[in-house]
RNA sequence: GCAGGGAUAGCCAAGUCAGGUCAACGGCGCAGCGUUCAGGGCGCUGUCUCGUAGGAGUUCGCAGGUUCGAAUCCUGCUCCCUGCACCA
């Protein structure tokens, strides 16, 4: 099992890359006007390339490459995604600089891009961790400031008590929730933190996904979801010397079935009334709101609440089961129509009423609440009256009751306790509080980074904590947070469009003209948070009249996952395949060619060794054959009329409206099984006959082409061969020459080709002498015409035909023939078309067959065997010899 | 529980939106033949059942329905995947 000898896939590919990037082939000119935006969510540089990085940048690559071959002007950037927790781990590890590691790291990963072949515009390349981009986020964020979408409130952190730190979510360890580095359970601060108010924009954001029709449905349910808008009522609930307690309802209709109450554990009036009750309060420490929905447990108050409704007295809990942040932390207990509440009910033996019928049928209350609307009973005046009614009458009739909508959307959380990040521009005054940093002091830069065992590190540089206010020119000191990194990602394709600007974060009129991004294709990690806030600061943007656009992206792909035996590749489970060693091995194009080929971008699929060879194998073919045809391999040139040689013409032609349209709809598998059919023809044709010249080059001109997407190095190599002065990445598309219904040819052929296989199968024919295809009179398919014309009566509408009625008996059988299949009856070739169709194709046959193709019109054929031909289907006798 | 997606021949997987040319593309695996051929590569073919002339039968998760006609449309059911979830 020997390895062929493959071509030097390393010279050929260094060579492209060098012309390239020499020529500026990938640039884009601020002067093109609505480029075709496409972008591949940028990578945070963790060292090395992995093969999800590979895929993801290959589709986009293949696709802007296609989108220049036809000509359009395009837009295809690249940048890194460079602040964020890992660097400044891998610092403290390593003992270096969270900036040294990070710039380290996107020195080997652009390189490795660029062994890749990718054609990026790299004077667009954007490093989020650099002050010129950073600024932009805190320019960014003073501009929320003054619209009112940033402000300064209590949120939830991870606290350490050992290390003193805050931690991020990732660094809190199991279900025990211990800190990564020295094992202590994790506790709950409030802290005084940064929140950008997408609430704000939570109806837009929800409303706009409806028009996201080139999203995958399963992104916009998630989107939905995640933001989760809920109608419903708030309704208050007195608990006499407390006062009204607010809860939120979707099912205001339930209230006369409402036997309980119930408060969060973090619920306002639970902590007042355990600061007067030490035993209430042991009783409370003792529930665990993170608990699993197994068992509900809860501790009886000693109070009541009014239902406002029944204006009956219920008993108040504290339960694990409500959550401080649903809703208002409160809410009023409906065991007969809430599963949860009949649960916490029957575990404390709460009454269960019934106050809501099905419209038909019977429910065992005390058995299973019955969640679904109905009608009203044991509701005093509101009896009888359906869910629906009674919930508008119940808001309208009781005093506290008001519509609300409510959302599962939170506001966004952007301060970070951590240094690799950008500094929010803020200064801590005693005397004015918080002050927005002024613009012209911006960017608002990290200092050196100095390691500390606790705590976060820009606390601990004094010269940076410690400055003036702005306002007063008192004493003050920064605000140490830094921002969330999602910050970083949420804009980042705006300033794609003007990178350099130094006044702006992006230019207005050239945003607008080049957004939003048409094709954006990244992982589905990213298909919440990541759009949900490029969403959200898109549309904030907008509202600042600094863009025009509402939505960033046009069409999203998610691209599927690259496996090893059905498992995705994760270095922890240390099946990876490293993309590094497969470039070294075979080469860029081959990693390219077999993960395009693979499957549509959207599925998973395996990698495997066999389909790396296969694709290596095939693109040395494709080279050998094109250097032989170079190096003046024997081809005719007084020939071009044969058969044969239409037969590959039109080939050709078809192969490319295949696989255009394979590359238009990114199904990139098919448009190089097309291709890769071409190739394979074109080498059938070599063997079969001496091909005409002109014919074959075409189709090496074409198939260069459509590979040229997808393995772009040694495509160039082709084309040069081929004798081509420019690249072959900013050639012209190739066009297909004849406008004809290949499907139907194509059909005709196969089918022909397999009826003849399906005879000799059956009549057991070894060796056929000669095989007699013979297609069918003008006449039949003058009838077919007739026949798909008629709407009722076929045989009657064809016999009316005079020259059909000529061909008596043999008319009347086939019209009775077509009466039969008359709704199933679609138009046919030509009787022209097919004769030339199958004389293009007679060598196909005798290549299969080798026998004697004896092609044939039905007049010029023996009467019984041109009888059975019929439009799409010639008679085919066999000759045995 | 809610939302989204899915179930196709030995395996992977198209087709389903726009019903008929679908026994159902393609790939893998397996088998045969060819190639002055090393069992490799390449080319050709076969791979639901029956059939000595292109035919017939039974198939596309299960059960019904609509239609002249359903893998495709509708209803119900079962199972699988993904996301969210003690969400009031």
């Amino acid at each position: 099992m020997q390895r062929q000898d493959t071509y030097d896939h390393a010279a050929i590919e260094s060579k492209w890359q060098e012309r390239w990037a020499d020529a500026d082939v990938y640039r884009t000119s601020d002067d093109a006007t609505d480029p075709s935006y496409v972008l591949a969510m940028f990578p945070y540089p963790s060292g090395d390339l992995h093969m999800g990085h590979v895929r993801n940048y290959t589709i986009t690559d293949a696709y802007a490459r296609y989108q220049r071959l036809q000509g359009e002007d395009v837009l295809h950037p690249m940048g890194w995604d460079s602040f964020g927790l890992p660097a400044e781990n891998a610092a403290i590890e390593r003992e270096i600089n969270p900036r040294e590691w990070t710039m380290d790291c996107i020195d080997t990963m652009k390189t490795q891009m660029q062994s890749m072949g990718f054609g990026y515009d790299w004077n667009r390349e954007i490093t989020t961790c650099e002050p010129d981009y950073y600024r932009w986020n805190q320019w960014l964020f003073k501009r929320f400031y003054e619209e009112g979408l940033a402000e300064r409130k209590g949120g939830e952190v991870n606290w350490c008590p050992s290390c003193e730190t805050v931690l991020a979510d990732e660094q809190v360890e199991g279900e025990a929730e211990l800190c990564w580095r020295c094992g202590t359970p994790v506790e709950s601060r409030t802290l005084d933190q940064w929140f950008l108010t997408i609430t704000d924009y939570a109806d837009e954001l929800l409303d706009g996904i409806d028009e996201l029709d080139e999203w995958p449905d399963s992104v916009r349910g998630m989107q939905r979801n995640w933001i989760g808008r809920q109608e419903g009522t708030t309704v208050e609930f007195e608990v006499p010397e407390f006062g009204g307690i607010e809860v939120f309802t979707t099912r205001l209709d339930t209230i006369y079935g409402a036997t309980f109450f119930a408060l969060a554990p973090g619920h306002e009036l639970t902590q007042e009334l355990i600061a007067d009750d030490p035993e209430l309060a042991t009783q409370v420490e003792t529930l665990d709101p993170d608990a699993d929905g197994d068992e509900k447990r809860g501790v009886f108050t000693g109070e009541y609440a009014i239902n406002p409704a029944t204006g009956e007295e219920i008993p108040v809990y504290v339960a694990d089961f409500v959550l401080s942040d649903v809703g208002t932390g409160a809410l009023m207990g409906v065991p007969g129509h809430d599963q949860r509440d009949h649960e916490f009910a029957t575990e404390y033996d709460i009454d269960i009423e019934q106050v809501v019928a099905p419209a038909d049928g019977e429910v065992e209350i005390d058995e299973e609440a019955y969640t679904g609307d109905g009608v009203l009973v044991d509701s005093g005046e509101y009896d009888g009256i359906e869910s629906a009614a009674a919930r508008d009458r119940l808001v309208a009739d009781l005093d506290t009751a008001a519509n609300h909508t409510q959302y599962r959307l939170r506001d966004w959380l952007i301060s970070r306790q951590r240094y690799w990040g950008t500094p929010i521009p803020v200064v801590h005054c005693d005397e004015c509080g918080p002050v927005m940093v002024p613009d012209e002091e911006l960017p608002v830069e990290l200092p050196e980074f100095v390691p500390t065992p606790t705590g976060n590190p820009l606390e601990e540089v004094d010269s940076f904590v410690e400055t003036e206010c702005p306002e007063c020119g008192g004493p003050a000191e920064r605000e140490t947070d830094t921002m969330d990194t999602f910050m970083d990602s949420s804009w980042y394709f705006l300033r794609f469009t003007s990178p350099d600007s130094e006044d702006v974060p992006f230019d207005t009129e050239r945003a607008n003209d080049w957004m939003p991004v048409d094709e954006y294709v990244g992982g589905i990690e990213h298909a919440i948070m990541h759009l949900l806030y490029s969403r959200f600061v898109t549309r904030a943007i907008g509202d600042m009249e600094l863009l025009d656009v509402r939505e960033p992206f046009e069409h999203y792909l998610p691209q599927g996952m690259v496996q090893l035996d059905g498992t995705a590749m994760s270095s922890s489970k240390g099946n990876v395949v490293s993309p590094v060693e497969i470039m070294d091995e075979y080469g860029a194009d081959t990693a390219r060619l077999f993960v395009m080929g693979a499957a549509r971008p959207s599925k998973d699929f395996d990698w495997t060794e066999r389909g790396v060879r296969s694709s290596n194998e095939f693109i040395e073919r494709l080279l050998g054959m094109v250097e032989a045809f170079a190096a003046d391999e024997t081809t005719t040139t007084d020939a071009g009329e044969r058969p044969i040689d239409e037969y590959v013409a039109r080939e050709i032609d078809a192969t490319i409206d295949e696989a255009s349209a394979g590359y238009e709809n990114f199904r990139f598998n098919d448009a190089l099984r097309e291709a890769r059919g071409l190739v394979s023809l074109l080498r059938r044709y070599r063997e079969q006959a001496t091909p005409d010249e002109h014919t074959f080059e075409r189709g090496l001109h074409t198939a260069v082409r459509l590979f040229a997407p997808v393995t772009p190095h040694v495509t160039e190599e082709c084309w040069t061969a081929l004798g081509e002065d420019g690249f072959v990445a900013a050639a012209d598309w190739p066009e297909a020459a004849h406008d004809a219904d290949h499907e139907a040819e194509r059909q005709l052929v196969a089918n022909t080709r397999e009826d003849v296989r399906h005879i000799l199968d059956v009549a057991n024919i070894e060796e056929p002498a000669a095989i007699e295809v013979v297609v069918a009179p003008e006449w039949k398919h003058r009838a077919l015409d007739v026949a798909i014309a008629s709407d009722e009566d076929v045989v009657g509408s064809v016999m009316a035909d005079e020259e059909l009625r000529e061909r008596g008996e043999a008319a009347a059988d086939y019209a009775k023939d077509l009466a039969e299949r008359h709704q199933s009856l679609t138009e046919a070739l030509t009787p022209a078309a097919e004769f030339a169709a199958l004389e293009r194709a007679t060598w196909l046959f005798e290549r299969e067959f080798d026998a004697e193709i004896r092609l044939e019109r039905a007049s010029d054929a023996p009467d019984d065997v041109a009888r059975t031909a019929t439009p799409g289907r010639p008679a085919i006798e066999i000759h045995e010899g």
